[in-house]
DNA sequence: GAGGTTTTTAACCGGTCGGTATATAATCAG
DNA sequence: CTGATTATATACCGACCGGTTAAAAACCTC
């Protein structure tokens, strides 16, 4: 399903061979625009990072644009693939633990840089950068409205109190993760970020 | 004393009058900066936004990294001149309401872009600005060491519970504010960002 | 007015940006 | 071995970057 682009069953035709793989060099660039942003990396570091040529970044990928956008794809589906099955924890306390927890150890993971690549790669740029940074801040917000749907129903399901409101306390869990996005960007260690986690849960509701 | 360059009593000898003040000139300079980021704000935008030309700029202000320091001490001296004062307060409750309520109002004006400067303007970047980076880092890290001691001595009156740990609230608190500073750039309104103060508030021990 | 001083204007500097054209190298089918 | 095909390496493109130079313009003193 994510890797159906080439099935290395079917060879190329013919031709001179590749030196790279291209997965390879995708989760490669995806580091590069984690730790630089989208306009802090250019072609060359790129290039380098992905151990190919410029032309050959182009007829895989087709532009830095693009190329940013696959990177941010398989940032997704990697490292932020437990979004989706911490949702589905049976209890909202569950969700919001998982979801914080393993958010803090893909931040803090030494394979890859510190931070969140959603928050990093384009918080403030030029102009020409704009339909990035809006594009990063709608996924945020639907990573935010998942959330708030599940409190939702944990409401309903009699999870959490009938008088909380699940708007407020998913907008708080997310805009505290985004902080610790911040703090793990500036080195703050994996255990201090999971103590928040911990501070968090004291005060939890149920 | 912020006023002291050049005071306007004594004129400049002779010479051709400025078509521009250079006080407002800063301003414009500082919102461009918070704005787009370091990188992301280029000298044509600059210049425009301080109504100067580039040898100007540069007779007054040295260079672009050295507008951006003067921006950022302006920054600091008017839109964040709240901190200190805030830390005064009487009670940590009311240090911690006074600090999170006047940093949703400063990073919602109308006067000024969202956000926060201090975390906008240079999160993740090339590798030419990474003493900009840093030195934010540290400026965000010296605000946290800031509170953590106020809370000290909140511990130390009574004022929080003797097992409370002031750093990891100090750290609570300001991650929490960071990841508003976030959702602020995002466009998330005042009235949303200070309902998540109220319910940290709620949680607040004492 | 003339001379001195400061700021303006406008053009220019080398370097880097993202993106591309061209030619060469490496493979396979026949 | 030949021809077709694909990827490589290298050089190049115009545009913009931050920063500077040089000359014209606007003021003051005398």
């Amino acid at each position: 399903m994510k890797q159906d682009k080439k099935e290395p069953a079917v060879k190329a035709k013919t031709g001179r061979p590749r030196t790279f793989d291209a997965d390879e060099a995708l989760d490669c660039a995806m580091k590069v625009f984690w730790e630089k942003g989208y306009e802090g990396s250019s072609l060359p570091e790129l290039t380098k990072a992905m151990g190919m040529n410029r032309p050959s970044l182009y007829a895989v990928f087709g532009n830095k644009e693009q190329l940013f956008h696959k990177a941010l794809e398989r940032y997704s589906d990697t490292r932020m693939r437990f979004f989706d099955a911490a949702l589905e924890q049976p209890t909202a306390r569950q969700v919001v633990e998982a979801l914080l927890t393993q958010y803090v150890d893909a931040q803090t993971m030494p394979d890859g840089p510190h931070g969140c690549m959603g928050v990093n790669a384009a918080l403030a740029c030029s102009d020409d950068a704009l339909p990035i940074r809006d594009e990063l801040f709608a996924r945020r917000l639907r990573g935010e409205i998942k959330l708030r749907d599940r409190l939702r129903r944990a409401r309903e399901e009699g999870d959490l109190p009938p008088d909380s409101c699940p708007e407020q306390q998913a907008r708080f869990v997310v805009t505290l993760s985004q902080g610790m996005a911040i703090q793990a960007a500036a080195g703050v260690s994996r255990e201090q970020l999971q103590q928040m986690v911990g501070l968090l849960l004291r005060n939890w509701p149920m």
